[in-house]
DNA sequence: ATTGTGGCCTGCCCGC
DNA sequence: TGCGGGCAGGCCACAA
C-alpha cells in the first residue's frame, strides 16, 4: 500500500506536469473530495492555474498552484497516480492491479496535454485543498534523534501505534514500521517512552535505513519480513515461529525471540 | 489530553 | 460454477 516510500515515486512522476497549467478537472466522485471540498470549489482553485511543484510531507503528496492553492492528494492504501498515461507504480500490495476506468476518482487535463490521475478501486485516498500540514510528524526518511525522541514523548502506547500516528511521525504504514521494528529487534508492544536514549538513536537510524533500502529496492513491500507476514511464518533470522498480533489497530508480525 | 476501538471503502480469495 | 464471509490498512469519528 502507498506509504512514504511509494507516495515519494508518486511525486517524482508528478515533477512532470511543473509547469503545466490546467485545463479541465474531473473530480466525479464527491466522496473522493475531503472536508467539504466541492468540485466548484476545486475547479476555481485550479482551473486555468499553473502547478509550481510537486512536494511531499509523509503519505500527502502536495501541489502548490499559482493559483495560491495547495492541491492535497491522499491514496489510502489502494490509490495510485498515473501521469500521462504511464503509471509509476503497476502493482500495489493490496490493492488491484486492474485499471478499471470506473475508478479514475480525480482527474487533471493540462492546456499542454497529458494528465494526471488516481486511480483508487476502494475510495480511501483523497483530494482536499490547502492541506494543514502544521497536524503532521516530521517525515520519517529524514527524522532525527531529537525529533524521535519528542515523537515517542512520554507516551504510554504502544511503539508501534505511535510509530503509526501520522501527527507525531509522518510517512510510515503497517509494513513499513513491522520491517523496522523487525530489523531493530524492539517489540511492537514495548511503551513508547520505555526506550533508552541508545535505543531511541538506533530507533531513528533504523527508521532512516530501512526507508532507504526498501525504496531502492521498490517499495514498501520488499522488506526481508516481508515473505513470513503469513500466519504460521518462522523468522527469517532466527527461525522461531512469529508472534501474529494486532497492535495499534493492525495486524503485527513479530518475533518473540528477538524482538524484545 | 491520551489511548483504544469501530466503521468506512470494495476487490479478492477461500471454502463450501 | 456460484456465492457469501472474511480480510486488507489509512484515516477519521467517537468513547472512556
Amino acid at each position: 500500500m502507498p506509504e512514504l516510500i511509494e507516495v515519494e515515486m508518486f511525486r517524482a512522476a508528478a515533477e512532470a506536469v511543473v509547469g503545466r497549467t490546467v485545463s479541465r478537472v474531473d473530480a466525479p466522485d464527491s466522496w473522493f473530495l475531503k472536508h467539504g471540498l466541492s468540485a466548484d470549489v476545486l475547479g476555481a482553485a485550479v482551473l486555468g492555474a499553473e502547478v509550481l511543484a510537486a512536494t511531499r510531507r509523509g503519505k500527502l503528496l502536495m501541489m502548490p498552484m499559482s493559483s495560491g492553492a495547495v492541491l492535497g492528494l491522499r491514496f489510502g492504501m489502494t490509490g495510485r497516480l498515473a501521469v500521462d498515461g504511464r503509471m509509476p507504480i503497476e502493482r500495489l500490495e493490496f490493492s488491484s492491479r486492474r485499471v478499471d476506468p470506473a475508478w479514475v476518482r480525480f482527474e487533471l487535463e493540462f492546456v499542454e496535454g497529458g494528465c494526471l490521475s488516481i486511480i483508487d478501486p476502494r475510495r480511501l485516498g483523497g483530494v482536499e485543498l490547502d492541506p494543514d500540514v502544521s497536524t503532521l510528524g516530521p517525515d520519517a526518511s529524514t527524522v532525527t534523534v531529537d525529533e524521535l525522541r519528542s515523537a515517542l514523548g512520554r507516551s504510554a502506547a504502544p511503539l508501534k501505534a505511535v510509530l503509526l500516528d501520522q501527527h507525531r511521525l509522518a510517512g510510515l504504514g503497517n509494513l513499513l514500521v513491522d520491517e523496522i521494528l523487525w530489523r531493530s529487534r524492539l517489540d511492537p508492544l514495548r511503551p513508547a517512552r520505555s526506550l533508552d536514549p541508545d535505543e531511541q538513536r538506533a530507533l531513528a537510524r533504523s527508521i532512516r535505513s530501512t526507508v532507504q533500502v526498501l525504496t531502492r529496492r521498490g517499495g514498501s513491500h520488499t522488506g526481508d519480513l516481508q515473505v513470513a507476514r503469513v500466519p504460521g511464518a518462522a523468522c527469517p533470522r532466527c527461525s522461531a515461529p512469529l508472534d501474529r498480533r494486532t497492535v495499534g489497530g493492525r495486524t503485527t508480525y513479530s518475533c518473540p525471540q528477538e524482538q524484545t
